[in-house]
DNA sequence: TATTGTTATACTCTATAACTATA
DNA sequence: TATAGTTATAGAGTATAACAATA
């Protein structure tokens, strides 16, 4: 199989597929633009604000924080490291395991991360809320389906 | 208006757009790091990458760069900086404007570009895969119609 | 005066490699 | 031996400020 050329015989099946593609692309640089714009007007890095996102729910070890983010557990250290010193997160031993260190929010950053999963509601909205309601779910189910199809 | 609570009096719709934000967000998460991971394979960084795409069927200036990329001036002379001594790209002054430098790839670049666009569309098929032709046609739609509308 | 681009500087993000401590 | 985490190091990405050249 080529990748420089295409894969299927039917010419529509492939400039549907693009289009598909092209907008997939767009609408994650705009919502990732957004968002960073967002997080900078926090004095956050994305990836900093995708910590707080995550920890709002839960207390995590540095290694699953490195699962759910993708990096690596020496760019958590760091990571941490910076939020901990901005008091927005704390360390803890692992109570289950003596190597393992939790991670979980101080007060300043739950507040932090509430205002950010709002303000970034607020910011998205201009663009969700071009549709109508029964698109809007129609959007919804779609993008879920292809989520968790995958 | 506050920003801690919600702005409408019903609550499902409340839900919805929440619902539809969170897969929004989801979507964007998982194709960049689609596309983060096909860059890196390629020794490239996404913007990088994306410097890439945006002169594949353009000469632009290094403020048009700035300004597609959202991007400080200082940010692309440095990244036109490495990705010139890659070879990927050249510089040119700008026959219209003494100030002006117009930036566009050599052939190592526009191979590397064209690669870059095929591979992406290979790594994101396994998603948009998911979905049949109808349902494929009504993401698209739903998602132009949202970008192009904001 | 305003705009275009570069440079110097400083900080964050990121991975690799080497290390310690625990399992 | 394998895993969890830290530290040192190096390079890329980023913005701010100061600058030179051109408009």
């Amino acid at each position: 199989m080529s990748f420089t050329h295409s894969v299927t015989a039917d010419p529509e099946v492939d400039q549907e597929a693009t289009a598909l593609i092209d907008a997939l692309v767009r609408t994650s640089f705009v919502t990732t633009a957004i968002i960073s714009k967002i997080a900078a007007d926090h004095d956050l890095s994305l990836t900093q604000l995708r910590v707080l996102a995550i920890l709002e729910d839960r207390r995590v070890k540095m290694t699953d924080l490195a699962d759910y983010l993708g990096l690596d557990k020496s760019t958590i250290s760091g990571l941490i490291d910076r939020a901990q010193k901005r008091g927005l997160v704390e360390r803890a031993p692992n109570p289950l395991d003596g190597r393992g260190v939790d991670v979980f929010l101080t007060k300043t950053g739950a507040d932090l991360a509430q205002v950010g999963r709002v303000v970034i509601a607020s910011a998205l909205s201009p663009m969700t809320g071009v549709l109508h309601r029964a698109e809007s779910e129609r959007l919804t189910t779609l993008l879920e389906r292809m989520l968790d199809g995958r």
